[in-house]
Parts: structure tokens; sequence; C-alpha cells
DNA sequence: CATATGTCCTGAGAGC
DNA sequence: TGCTCTCAGGACATAT
């Protein structure tokens, strides 16, 4: 997302609205009168990302963060349909003339910040990015935890930028069960997490993310992603697994989420496995 | 303090 | 066919 608004650096805005929406209106802060007051005339300098949240940065220091959650979409191009769109920054750019945020579920949400309150509100309460997080970082905020892996890596201040799609897919990469809890990891496959967590995000990010069967997920333009033809794990519940060829997929559920794991490859612990193969 | 659960939202799809 | 029910999950409030 914040890759495909990146044209839109060096416009300015010229004002926001609210569209008419049948539906209930997103969170919006400040509400719209004073939203449209404090971004209208000014530049866009930048674009930033922190953790799943889309960062506007305009002349006047304040900071529009867009949190798309499920269903939120950060668009330059036409909306999938008008019934969805919650907020509308007309442009002065001559390539782009608009930028929208539409939301088919409504858990999105736009918050126009000071920089004192994006420090505050933002980036105080996120963990270290998960593209650049170390061993060392996931370790010492997760190593003596008592919640399971798959559960710890979406909790946003200790790792920020993982949703429960890519949660999967990382522990199937690093052949490890969802159900371990954290304080039972070894050095080496916290290691694998870390890899694993590098390896499938920027893959995702290099192929414009994933857009599932209900077909909600677009690039900026409008465009589909292509890393669900990757997903080796996600949504592929009874299927055979790609890997160990011998495992049928699974799915089960934690802390009220989809969870899809191969029990054959991905392992426990090395204690549990340990006692296992004896 | 750490961890667990409930809540919000809409449309798709299942089942009858 | 049309109704009702369930489910998807990100972040935060509230409960344990």
């Amino acid at each position: 997302m914040r890759r495909g608004v990146l044209p839109v650096v060096g416009t300015r805005i010229l004002f926001a609205e609210q569209p008419e929406c049948r539906l209930r209106p997103i969170l919006l802060e400040p509400d719209i009168y004073n939203f449209d007051r404090r971004v209208r005339g000014q530049e866009i300098v930048g674009i930033g990302r922190r953790g799943k949240r889309v960062m506007i940065y305009l002349g006047s220091e304040d900071v529009i963060v867009i949190e798309p959650r499920m269903t939120g979409l950060v668009l330059l191009a036409d909306p999938p349909g008008l019934d969805h769109l919650r907020i509308r920054l007309q442009l002065e750019g001559r390539k782009h003339e608009q930028l929208l945020f539409w939301d088919r579920r409504g858990l999105g949400t736009v918050r126009l910040l000071s920089p004192d309150e994006v420090r505050e509100r933002i980036e105080d309460r996120l963990g270290p990015d998960a593209l650049e997080i170390t061993e060392l970082q996931l370790k010492s905020k997760l190593c003596e935890s008592r919640r399971e892996i798959k559960v710890a890596l979406l909790d946003q201040t200790a790792v920020a930028g993982i949703g429960n799609l890519y949660a999967a897919e990382i522990l199937f990469l690093a052949g490890i069960d969802p159900r371990t809890c954290c304080n039972r990891l070894s050095a080496a496959q916290w290691r694998r997490i870390v890899d694993a967590t590098h390896v499938v995000l920027r893959e995702a990010i290099r192929h414009e993310g994933s857009t599932l069967s209900d077909g909600t997920y677009r690039n900026a333009l409008n465009g589909e992603g292509g890393y669900q033809n990757y997903h080796l794990v996600y949504d592929r519940a009874d299927q055979m697994c790609s890997r160990c060829k011998k495992g049928r997929i699974r799915r089960i559920v934690q802390a009220q989420r989809s969870t899809f794991f191969c029990p054959k490859c991905q392992l426990r612990s090395r204690l549990h496995h340990t006692v296992r193969t004896i």
C-alpha cells in the first residue's frame, strides 16, 4: 500500500470529503469538518508505514494515519464500488486526482495526528517492524511468554506488521507448530522464525499482497495481488502438505482466529520431538 | 503485570 | 426462492 501511493508525494491536497455512505461511518479523527480544515492546501511530503498503518506526512507536520484492518484499501484509482467509499482526498496532481480510503466492512480507521500524537499513539505502542526485527529483539520480548507462538506473533507490541495469514505462512516456513508456547522455543527455532518472517513478508510485498477468494484486497491501482498463489498453508485445510507430502493441512482456532499448519512437518518443540522419536 | 475474551463491521456462503 | 445463521480478523476495551 505504501509503495502504491508513493506517486502522490509532492502533490497538494485540495480538500477532504466523507462521501455519502448508506453504512455506518468509519472511525474518523477528528470529524470531517476539522479534518478537511487541517489538510486543505497541504502538500504531501512523504508516505511511510508503521506496522500495518499507512502514514501520509503533510507539510504542516500533521500525519494522516490510515489503518486498513481487514478490508480497507488505499486507492489512487477508482474503487471497486461506490457503496463503501469512506474518505476522499481531492489532489492537485495531474497524474492522480484523488486518494481514496475504501472499506467494505468498515473496521478500518483514518486519523489526522500531530507529531506528538503519532509518537504517543502509534510509535510508542508498536514493537520493532517485522521486516527489520532481529532475533535478539523478538526473543527479548517473547522468550518468557507462555502464549502460543502463533498468537504472540500477532501481538503488534511484540513485533509490528504480521497478520493472521502471514503468521501461518511464517511458522510453516520455519517448521514450527503454531501451538508451541514461546517459552519452549529453542534458540535455533527463534532464528528460524525471524528468518522466515523476513522471507515471507518480503516475498508477499514483492507479489503485492494476497487477494483472497473474496477478492477484497487490491493494490493502489485496483489490481490484484499475486501472493495468494504462493500460500502453502493458509486457507488450504485438508490439502496435502506441499513440503512433506505426507501430512494434510489442518485448520484449528487460536485466540478466535483460524490457524493453518501441517501437523507432520511443523514440530511442536525440540523436546517434544525428542521424546516422540525416542 | 500478563494473558484471555468480547466487540465492532458487512457480505458471502451454507443449510433448509 | 428466500430466509436465517455463521464466519472472516485487526485492534482495542474490558475481564480474569
